[in-house]
DNA sequence: AAATTAAAGGTGGTCAGACCATACGACCAT
DNA sequence: ATGGTCGTATGGTCTGACCACCTTTAATTT
């Protein structure tokens, strides 16, 4: 005798704004990098307060769907790259993980996203890839070497075809590099090791370039390993 | 002779509220589920007006690190499982993602979660699990097996002890679920394929038992790979 | 005395209107 | 052509009021 009544949905106005506007967007009325109409326009086109619309806009900012700009508009983003970073930071901290949750996950990431390129990379991504892993070679600074390092794993994250992994690993990145002293630093300031480093980034471009899903894999993991033996010694993870 | 500015930081009254929020949890000033100031009182205490102040709840809602309940106050949220939905999904819809990129990474992510979970699963987890694979066994309904199903699923994503990855799993399952017709109902309502999944399940299972990362990961590959077929054939998947 | 009801206070939710800060374009002066 | 000025549109902030909901308390009824 129960579910018969169905329960009163208390939605608050900033909440049905927000459904508005994104449906607004999924049926293509709103896309990307269009400027949303102003607040004072909504505010007539949908009758509630500014107050209202401005609390819907605030959440559609925070998950990373529009961006705010004074004087000009609020416009639809056009990257979604750092979206997951405040969610995904705020299960962290509060969750009680420690950092080797992060690089657990992070090496997966990795390993896989390598994995899938290998199937799927094109030929003009392996030369794009083949000039980063040069750079890396040649390059003199240490802090240069630290942003070569980041844009190799990011190209790969990227040829794996799939934008979910590539954001997630890239937001993965950023909390590593938030959480965990830059890892990447300490092992280059090592003398030696950026051509240990290179030979590794090396093995995982030949994989890419034979399109071997799991020699990829290992190369990927083979590197990733190595970065963990020296984190461990000088941090908790 | 350029970069010899940086751009002038424009911070905003509710990004500041926003961060000085985040520090009380950092500091531990505020734990899970506890009771925020009510917002009169922020109000007095940060010196700003109540709209900044709600404007910044309103971000710290979305991100799911508050709740709101009116007439009782703004709390810290306890549980975080769908705090990465609305950003994934926001970015799944205007990133032109196919419903292929979420299964792919789906897949990645339990095979991986079994992965972990075949070297941290505890004995009394084992029992659970093998009570959940047990009950899908004997489940009459389709739709109870459904559940069952997702369980299972969701029993191993917690052994593998990553909270991150447990999370990232939910929200990935979720996703499936809204931009995909529920696989799992359509295999299902194949005759015989319920012994077929149990059996798949349990070989996951049993693999746990024996702590064998390689064989679960296969398992559960095996598993997901079986699922995919049907999908394919029901829709472009 | 116990149970029920009514009132009061606290809290989030919404609204209205004002003013400030910034960006842009049109116009003007040099 | 350059640089300044000003008006306008826009987002950002503030104030104070009122509504809706919950909890506690006091009053009333039984």
């Amino acid at each position: 005798m129960n579910n018969m009544f169905s329960p009163i949905k208390n939605t608050k106005v900033y909440e049905q704004v927000i459904i508005q506007i994104k449906e607004m967007i999924n049926e293509g009325t709103l896309k990307k990098g269009d400027k949303l109409p102003s607040e004072r326009c909504l505010v007539e086109q949908l009758m509630v307060s500014r107050a209202s619309i401005r609390e819907a806009l605030r959440a559609l900012e925070v998950i990373g769907l529009i961006e705010c700009r004074q004087g000009e508009g609020n416009f639809i983003k056009t990257s979604f790259q750092d979206n997951l970073f405040e969610p995904l930071s705020i299960m962290f901290m509060l969750e009680g993980s420690n950092p080797e949750a992060i690089w657990e996950l992070r090496k997966i990431m990795e390993v896989e996203a390598a994995g899938l390129a290998a199937k799927k990379i094109s030929n003009e991504q392996l030369i794009e890839l083949k000039a980063i892993t040069q750079r890396f070679k040649n390059g003199e600074d240490e802090d240069i070497n630290v942003e070569i390092d980041k844009e190799f794993h990011y190209k790969i994250a990227e040829c794996s075809g799939n934008v979910l992994i590539f954001n997630i690993l890239k937001t993965v990145s950023t909390l590593v590099d938030t959480f965990i002293i830059d890892a990447r630093k300490l092992i280059l300031a090592v003398e030696g090791n950026k051509e240990i480093l290179f030979s590794q980034h090396y093995e995982v471009y030949l994989s890419l370039e034979k399109h071997s899903s799991t020699a990829a894999r290992k190369a990927m993991r083979h590197h990733l390993d190595f970065a963990t033996r020296y984190m461990r010694n000088e941090q908790d993870i």
